[in-house]
DNA sequence: CCACAAGTTGAAGTGAACTTGAAGTCAAGG
DNA sequence: CCTTGACTTCAAGTTCACTTCAACTTGTGG
């Protein structure tokens, strides 16, 4: 394999980010990645392609659909290469979202000591079964944070 | 409908565990839970059949697969109706797996503020895109808790 | 006694996010 | 040049956890 250069190949890509060739065209398929093509028909990505895919893999890890980072995406700046500031501010808003993931998890444990923890696991009268519903939330802003 | 007696009908049981019937009865083709039949081939399920889907539908709140709650049941003793110690001894192994999700999210913040908040979103270098590896462990027993 | 709600079955459909396969084309080192 | 590995497309397959459907049969209040 030659030197890299300004441009990588898919398979290049994929070891860089991880991400399966397959997924890669797949993305690529669903509009949220992009490449160029060679004259022989091969795809040949920007290096801040790479960023996008860390974004992409790091959204899902947050818990994000791809139908919600292909939104999210959507606002970034399409002039012009994404800066830190751009990315910064998209990933700003998975904070909340983290955040009420966690909240709900550290609830659910908590009730587990006392609530499982003492085997009566009933519905109902048990908050363990009533769960708070997921945070569902669509595009940028604020995600609410139920209390309890 | 008529009193509630000691057993309950698959819709009895659907509204009082908040599960559809087509769950339930695709619960029951996989052996999760089972009934008797009535002389119409109704199904006819014993009371403790709930607290065995409270069981169910919050273990898949902690993150597990149908599978792996199967085999989770089937550490249930078989010659009696499980009591409350043994709903509890099931349950306490979610913790660390509670614990190791939350402690997953956490780190996921953390790294959020210092490392996308500055924008750099750097696959490798960046702790984000090197997910540590999620926990998946078969059967009872303690779960490993990996340090950062 | 009968209408109608609730129950039955097995097969097929759903949706998300990919992966796999077949049948080829392209690129690069020896 | 030529072999070999990387790449191409598009359709179909996979997994998980259900849901929906069609065509019945049961059970119950009035």
């Amino acid at each position: 394999m030659l030197a890299t250069m300004t441009e990588l190949t898919i398979g290049e890509l994929s070891e860089r980010s991880g991400i399966a060739t397959s997924a890669i065209r797949y993305y690529e398929n669903r509009g949220l990645v992009w490449s160029r093509r060679t004259p022989g028909n091969q795809r040949r990505y920007e290096r801040p392609m790479l960023r996008r895919l860390a974004f992409i893999r790091t959204a899902q890890r947050v818990g994000l659909s791809l139908e919600e980072i292909e939104e999210a995406l959507a606002a970034l700046p399409s002039n012009r290469t994404p800066n830190k500031a751009d990315w910064s501010r998209l990933s700003r808003g998975w904070r909340p979202r983290l955040e009420a993931q966690i909240a709900q998890l550290e609830r659910l444990r908590d009730t587990l000591d006392s609530c499982i923890g003492c085997g009566c696991l009933s519905l109902r009268r048990c908050s363990l079964s009533n769960p708070d519903d997921v945070v569902a939330e669509r595009g940028p802003g604020p995600v609410l944070l139920e209390g309890r």
